[in-house]
This record gives C-alpha cells, structure tokens and sequence, in this order.
DNA sequence: TTCAAGACCTAGACTTAATCTAAACGCAAT
DNA sequence: ATTGCGTTTAGATTAAGTCTAGGTCTTGAA
C-alpha cells in the first residue's frame, strides 16, 4: 500500500497527500461495503488525526473520479464499493452485509422493451440469506 | 376517502384514528413513492396539527401491517410504496422520480443457480429517463 | 352517565449521517 | 523569507429519524 496506491491515485488525477493514501489503502481494497464513518473508524487505526470532513471528502472524491462507486440499497445506508464495474447485489437479511454478485451470474430478458423508459443501467438486489460457503469465500 | 378507508384501515387490524385515515388517504392512493417528510408535508394541508411523529410512526405501522412497502432506493432517501406486490424499479436519473414496472415487464434468469446463497426476493432497479409518455401515464 | 384505563398524539429533545465554513497547515515556486 | 494554493481540520450546521414524557381522546365497565 505505498508507492502503489500512490500512484493509482495520481492514475487518476488525484494528489496522493497522505491522508488520501491512507483511506485509498482501506476502501479500494476491501470487498465489504462499508458506509463512511465506518472507513472513518478503520483508516483513524492506523491514521488517528484525520478527521471526519477529509474521510467524507475523499470518498467523495473517488466517487467523482471514478475510482469507486456508491450505493444505497438498504436501511438508508450509504455504501461504498471498490467494485467499479457492472455486478449485482446481495443483501444478506440477518447481517445486513452486501455481497457482489457477478454480472454473468444472472440475466435480465426484456430489458429493450420498456415502453416509455430510456434504459442507461441497471441491477439486480437480492435478499435472503448467505450460507456459510458465500460468507467464506467473501 | 372517508368511511372506505376507516374499514381498510379496521381491515388490517389497525384502529382508524382521524390521523391515521388522513395519513392512509394519502399515502394508500398515490402512485408517487414519497419520503415521510414528503407525506408530512401533504397531510398537513388538510389536517395542520398532525406532528411529525405521529407520520413516522403511522408510515412505520402501515409497514409492519403490510400495508406499505418501505425501500431506499437513490441518495440515501427512505420511501414509503403503496404497491405491495412484487415490482420493479425505474429510477429518473434527471427527476428522482421512481415509477413502478410491472412484475411481467422483465425477467431474471439463473436466480437458482446462486451458489451460496438463499434467495427470498429480489427485483430489478433500472436508471435512465423517462420518455413524456410514461410520465403522463404515471 | 361517569370515569378510570389504555390507546393515541404532540412538542420538543435527542441521535446520527452528511455537509459546510472558516481558519490553519504544508509545501512548492518565486 | 514570502506568497499562493491545495489540503486538512474542528466545529457549526442541516436534515432524517427516533425517543420521551406528558397531554388528549376513546372506550367500556361500573
Ligand atoms: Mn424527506
Ligand atoms: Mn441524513
Ligand atoms: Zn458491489
Ligand atoms: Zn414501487
């Protein structure tokens, strides 16, 4: 998580100070899908004087640089997500956590023929639960 | 939107209260999906002592009868949805707007087939805009 | 009819997520 | 050294939602 991550962030037109280095480090790397405050707690670990308006901030900004994308799926939760392409979701309804779910795992038919609607994306939200095996393996 | 509603109301097990018909008169019939503060503003123009808590709390009882559906769906916003059968989601990327789409209007293949995971529900949410079209029809 | 008992409602305090503000900081170019 | 600019900071502010404690309304039994 050193030069690397800096140079990702610079990759993307983003100064790497430090602080930017260190929330990069945690949220690009994570398969959860954490909520701000909750990169705010795991970053401050390592990182204790950063403060809540840079976290927001940051996230903000790799949001807007394409480097993460954001979501609110649940509880009115707003998460993050190191998974920039297209995938689906799983929502397990015990624990709340999100699952990815592979775009080619499902396949959504008569999407063309929406009349009256222009489609520019989409995605599927599943509930239920995981079974341990999902849990692992996430 | 009188008497009609005082017996769906009864129906579901809930005493019709003046604030709760005038809450149901509402939110019951629209097709919009409002937030809480959306539903607050409204009733107040015909009933101005209604308190904030007794919308969240009313909203929050329609929930647990199964009278209203609850989802956040876009920026963080908890909405309240009087269409209490299986649907999906159109979401105006421009408006906010969100428009029901017929169960039957699209399909989702390969459900079964998730490894690790127990399904309960699941439903399409779609982005993009609106044509005029289906907004008059909306 | 009266009048508790319980259900219901209310204003306002509180909590939490998120943004805003204004000052301070850090570093590079002059 | 001085300036300037991008970045960070603490704290104030806004907004969604819940909670509390007391007041009001309904109801049904005496
Ligand atoms: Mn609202
Ligand atoms: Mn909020
Ligand atoms: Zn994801
Ligand atoms: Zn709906």
């Amino acid at each position: 998580m050193g030069p690397r991550t800096a140079n990702l962030l610079r990759d993307a037109g983003i100064q790497p100070s430090a602080q930017r280095v260190a929330v990069a480090a945690y949220v690009l790397e994570t398969c959860d899908h954490p909520t701000a405050d909750q990169v705010w707690a795991r970053v401050r670990k390592s990182f204790p004087m950063i403060s809540r308006a840079t976290v927001y901030n940051t996230l903000n900004l790799f949001v807007k640089k394409g480097l993460l994308r954001q979501y609110t799926l649940a509880d009115g939760k707003t998460v993050f997500d190191a998974n920039v392409g297209r995938h689906h979701h799983f929502i397990d309804e015990r624990t709340g956590r999100i699952y990815d779910l592979p775009w080619e795992a499902l396949s959504v038919a008569k999407l063309d023929s929406l009349d009256g609607f222009e489609v520019r994306e989409y995605h599927v939200v599943v509930r239920g639960r995981a079974k341990s095996a999902a849990r692992r393996r996430a």
